[in-house]
DNA sequence: CTGAATGTTCGTCATTCTACGAAATACGAA
DNA sequence: TTCGTATTTCGTAGAATGACGAACATTCAG
């Protein structure tokens, strides 16, 4: 009986920051992010042709897959980089595209 | 009147690259190209869960996005990296990441 | 209490994704 | 021409995605 089962974890977890990737405007959101650059929702509402609704979406699913966080600085919420999983992200991609 | 056109070229670039990468099936494919080891569709089929014509519109989804390209070896065909693509990768991703 | 500001959630729609099984295609051997 | 092999394509179903506008929730100033 061959195995099937060879789909690593590390691969999954690669997949799933991928994913979160997977789309221009959280291209745009986590590169900014990683400029060390904290923003607000409704600045990126400014710089960015969706509308404010479509961005929470966004947001939220980078929150999900854990590679940005919120911080409520009423009224507003400040958007920043989750360090510990940016750098679980930096640490296999480099080993996976061998950098 | 704000600038709404702020997602570069390169970050749509990423996002193809990074969608194309969004499954774990593929990233197993892409881990197993890039260790210089090319493939067959067949022996794929073998080491995954999932069926022939399912693996077949994974690969497709990989060569569309240039990652990966296949040789004709009848009667299989023989996948490997697209390093042309790859190192375009490798160095967009270098550069978001900041490694 | 009211209204403004900020951001989220919901419902909807259209599209895309991902799985499958069946059918089709291409090729070479017999 | 037929058969076997390898792979792709097609059609389908269900889930997921990504856009929108409306409604909702929270907070704060007046």
């Amino acid at each position: 009986m061959s195995n099937k089962n060879n789909i690593t974890e590390e691969q999954k977890k690669m997949a799933r920051y991928a994913k979160a990737m997977g789309h221009p405007v959280r291209m745009y959101v986590l590169e900014l992010l990683a400029k060390g650059n904290c923003c607000y929702s409704g600045d990126l509402t400014e710089e960015l042709p969706i509308v404010k609704s479509t961005l929470s979406q966004h947001l939220k699913e980078l929150k999900e897959a854990g590679l940005i966080q919120g911080e409520i600085e009423l009224p507003k919420i400040k958007y920043c980089i989750n360090q510990e999983n940016w750098k679980e992200a930096q640490q296999l991609f480099q080993k996976f595209l061998k950098l």
